[in-house]
DNA sequence: CGGCGGCGCGTGACTTCGTCACAGACATGC
DNA sequence: GCATGTCTGTGACGAAGTCACGCGCCGCCG
């Protein structure tokens, strides 16, 4: 099964299909799984392990003493947590929080191996550093959306965003945390938008009538 | 003049006071100036340089389409630009802006050395890794802040901070660009606070009346 | 010296958003 | 059907951002 590891790096990590570093991968790494809920790192927490996500997405965000939450990014298959490497490289706590949305495959790759492969491989340094850098601005981008744009178009983004086949079938509770906002500001939104004709509300579901309309909405930075 | 350089970095920056990586700065550097006011990055931009500023500060943060902004951080003498550290090494535009909030002097390394000591120098690698760590954490903690703590906490922050011998010699103005606000809210809670005594109001300037009662105000996850 | 213009500040009116509380609607299992 | 928990709708309120305007201070210039 070791060879199993390389292939599904080579495919989910294109860029790290360099032979000498898939070898490593291979001898060196072993596949994990979490389920659906499960915690990935903590606020706080000194991070020893970088996971490679192959299957699933991990969310990450952040959470005030209340409890309110703001995500920050979202994991998907392909890439990996850029936190987690950042304190590995930096010596840094984990800032944040990260848990698995559903379940969670993953290569980890263990502190000893990420550091010294950032040495010694060109593919594996400008992968690492090539997430680090896009989530740096992802983040930068999240801060400036939440700062200066009103609820009304960041909301019409997301569910135009979130939509499969014109639903999205999530409660207005978890609306409320991807956008870092409350439940019962977004019920309001929303119930504007459907006096609009621009949305139909089911239980926890939207369902987009007029995505035109919706899209009108985004203006303010977008 | 050229070994001047080294002597710089070995000061500032003593992570980077390997023999082997100094002679090659030395080599290949050179040092700028950039007076106040002056942009060192714009938005959008793909940066060519890594500044390691060794003299003055630089501001760096986010603004919105109307005008307002957000100060993500600062950079002190023996940092660097750790964002533009993530373009380069990521290939990313900037998402932010930085402007020289004094006369700054930095020792500029150019993009293919920043790549190629990457590889060469463990020294650098820690260096670079470091800040971006540090700053990316920095920069969460900044979005929390400014996300759940409320604004009367946050100026307590920010005054008992940017004090020098109980004056901060600030507008409003500037201390609401630095907190995320807006002048006129900035102005409404200072004239609280001088109500209740704890500071003094005078044309650019704030003077801290009673430390200890600003102290009492930062609970709101502080 | 007087007037003028820019900047910094104070303040009121209004809007948006977050918080809290509570009620009703729906789902599920018994 | 009934009970319980989840999801949603809504009113009241407070915190913060927006807009507008006026005032005082200061430097400048005629």
């Amino acid at each position: 099964m070791a060879a199993r590891v390389s292939e599904i790096v080579t495919e989910l990590f294109p860029t790290l299909a360099a032979p000498s570093l898939l070898a490593e991968v291979d001898a060196r790494t072993q596949t994990v799984s979490v389920p659906a809920g499960g915690f990935i790192c903590m606020e706080g927490e000194a991070c020893q392990m970088l996971p490679l996500v192959t299957a699933g997405t991990v969310r990450v965000f952040v959470q005030s003493d209340e409890g309110r939450e703001v995500t920050l990014y979202r994991i998907q298959p392909g890439e990996s947590c850029v936190l987690t490497a950042s304190c590995l490289l930096g010596e840094a706590d984990f800032p944040a929080f990260a848990v698995a949305e559903t379940d969670v495959r993953a290569v980890v790759v263990r502190l000893a191996d990420v550091q010294a492969w950032m040495g010694t491989s060109e593919a594996w340094r400008g992968f690492v550093l090539g997430l680090i850098a896009r989530r740096f601005a992802e983040v930068i981008g999240r801060m400036e959306d939440l700062m200066f744009r009103r609820l009304d178009a960041r909301l019409a983004d997301y569910l135009l965003d979130a939509a499969i086949d014109s639903q999205v079938a999530r409660t207005h509770e978890q609306i409320a945390t991807d956008l870092g906002s409350a439940r019962a500001v977004v019920s309001r939104h929303l119930k504007a938008l459907e006096q609009d004709g621009l949305v139909a509300l089911d239980r926890s579901r939207v369902t987009l009538r007029d995505t035109a309309g919706l899209r009108a909405l985004l203006r303010p930075r977008g």
